[in-house]
DNA sequence: TACATGTAAAAATTTACATCA
DNA sequence: TATGATGTAAATTTTTACATG
C-alpha cells in the first residue's frame, strides 16, 4: 500500500471520467496543502498517488466526476498510514442514485438529514475526521450525491447533479469548486427526476431507417438526425448503441438456436453410427465362430444335395450362400454420414 | 519501443415505464 | 381498482480497443 515516501495510491479511475475536473479538485486541494501529489495514470485507469504532508497524515478525497475507485487501501494499510475512510454519518456503505426520485429509494439516507452521506478520507481522529468531511448538505442548497461502493477493498465515491459545491478545509474556509460534468446537459435543467424518454413512432422509424443505411454514425450524421428528430445528439447515439446492441443479441439467439439444432443433429449421427459399430462387431464375431466349426458339423445342401466340405471351390461353401442372403455388408450400405 | 492520453464503441448495468395477471 | 411481476427500451457506467504524440 504504503510506498517511498508514504505513498498513497488512493485513487484510480476509468479514462471515461472527467480528468479535467478531477484535476482541479486535486489542484485546489493540494494549494491548501492539504495533500501533495502525482498522477499517473496507465493505459486503461488514472491514477492518484497521494503524498500526505508531514504535518497531518489527513487526506481528503473527492472528486466531482463520478466513480473516483478508491483502490488499494487495503485495511492493512488503511491502519498503517493512519487513513481512515468512511461515510460521514458511519453508516454501512450504500449506493447513491443520481435522481432525487431514485433518492426516494434510498430512505435510509434520506430520512435523517444528518445521514446525509459525506466521504471522509483522513485519520480516525474525530477532530480530523470532522474536518474533513465534505458536508454535502451546505453545498448550495443544491444535493450532492456521492456514490461509494465496492468490497472493503475498494470504494468508489461520485458526485453528481450539483453544479457548484462548496467544501470547507480545515481552517473552515469555503473553497468552492465547480462541477464540470457532461451530465447536467443531459437532465432537466431544473433538476427534476430523469423522465424516461419514449421515442415516438415516426421517431423510431426514422431511427430504424437510418439505422439500416449504417448502423454507427459519425458526428455529422449524429447531428443531423438530432436535429431532424428534435433530439439531443446524445440520444441519438445512446440509440444507436441499443440498436447495435438488441441486433447483436437477436444475431447471438440465431446463432444459438443454429448451434443447438446442428448438436441435435450430430447426437443422432452418433447414436446411428454406434449403432452400426454394433452390429459390425457382432458380424465379426459370428464369422469368426462359424470358422471355427468343424467338419462334421457341415450339413448337406437339401437343395442341390452336395456336402458342404471345405477345398472344393467358392460356390460350394456355405458361407457363400449366407453371405448373400443374410449378412449386412457395410461397403454395400454406407453410412448416412457419408 | 514503452508510455501517456484521448476517443469511440462495446458490454454491462440501472432505471422508468407499460402491460398483464 | 390496486398491486406485484415482468418485459422493454432509454440512459448510465464500466471496460476495451485503438490512434496519436
Amino acid at each position: 500500500m504504503s510506498s517511498g515516501r508514504n505513498q498513497v495510491k488512493v485513487m484510480s479511475f476509468s479514462c471515461k471520467n472527467n480528468w479535467a475536473s478531477f484535476t482541479r479538485v486535486y489542484y485546489l486541494l493540494e494549494k491548501q496543502g492539504m495533500w501533495w501529489g502525482t498522477f499517473g495514470r496507465s493505459a486503461t485507469r488514472k491514477t492518484l498517488f497521494l503524498f500526505p504532508p508531514r504535518h497531518h497524515d489527513s487526506v481528503l478525497a473527492s472528486s466531482f466526476e463520478q466513480h473516483l475507485v478508491l483502490t488499494t487501501m487495503g485495511f492493512d494499510d488503511f491502519c498503517n498510514t493512519g487513513l481512515g475512510l468512511g461515510i460521514g454519518c458511519l453508516v454501512k456503505q450504500e449506493k447513491f442514485s443520481q435522481s432525487d426520485h431514485q433518492q426516494k429509494k434510498k430512505k435510509l439516507f434520506l430520512k435523517h438529514d444528518h445521514f446525509f452521506p459525506s466521504l471522509t478520507l483522513g485519520p480516525s481522529d474525530d477532530i480530523y475526521q470532522s474536518a474533513t468531511k465534505i458536508d454535502a448538505s451546505k453545498a448550495h442548497g443544491e444535493s450532492m450525491d456521492l456514490h461509494q461502493q465496492g468490497s472493503s477493498l475498494s470504494a468508489v465515491s461520485s458526485f453528481s447533479n450539483s453544479s457548484v459545491k462548496k467544501e470547507r478545509d480545515f481552517g473552515g474556509e469555503e473553497v468552492e469548486l465547480e462541477r464540470v460534468s457532461s451530465r447536467v446537459s443531459d437532465e432537466d435543467e431544473e433538476g427534476s427526476p430523469r423522465k424516461k424518454l419514449r421515442l415516438s413512432k415516426e421517431q423510431s422509424a426514422i431511427l430504424e431507417d437510418s439505422f439500416k443505411e449504417h448502423s454507427t454514425l459519425n458526428p455529422k450524421q449524429k447531428q443531423l438526425l438530432a436535429e431532424q428528430l428534435n433530439l439531443r445528439p446524445r440520444q441519438v447515439e445512446v440509440w444507436f448503441q441499443n440498436r447495435r446492441a438488441r441486433t447483436k443479441l437477436k444475431q447471438t439467439e440465431v446463432d444459438c438456436e443454429l448451434l443447438k439444432k446442428c448438436c441435435e443433429t450430430l447426437t443422432e449421427e452418433n447414436k446411428r453410427l454406434q449403432k452400426e459399430l454394433q452390429e459390425l462387431k457382432s458380424l465379426k464375431l459370428t464369422a469368426s465362430y462359424c470358422m471355427q466349426l468343424p467338419a462334421a458339423t457341415l450339413t448337406m445342401c437339401p437343395s442341390c444335395e452336395r456336402v458342404a466340405s471345405g477345398g472344393e471351390g467358392p460356390s460350394t461353401s456355405p458361407f457363400t450362400i449366407g453371405q448373400k442372403s443374410h449378412f449386412f455388408n457395410p461397403f454395400t450400405h454406407p453410412s448416412a454420414a457419408c
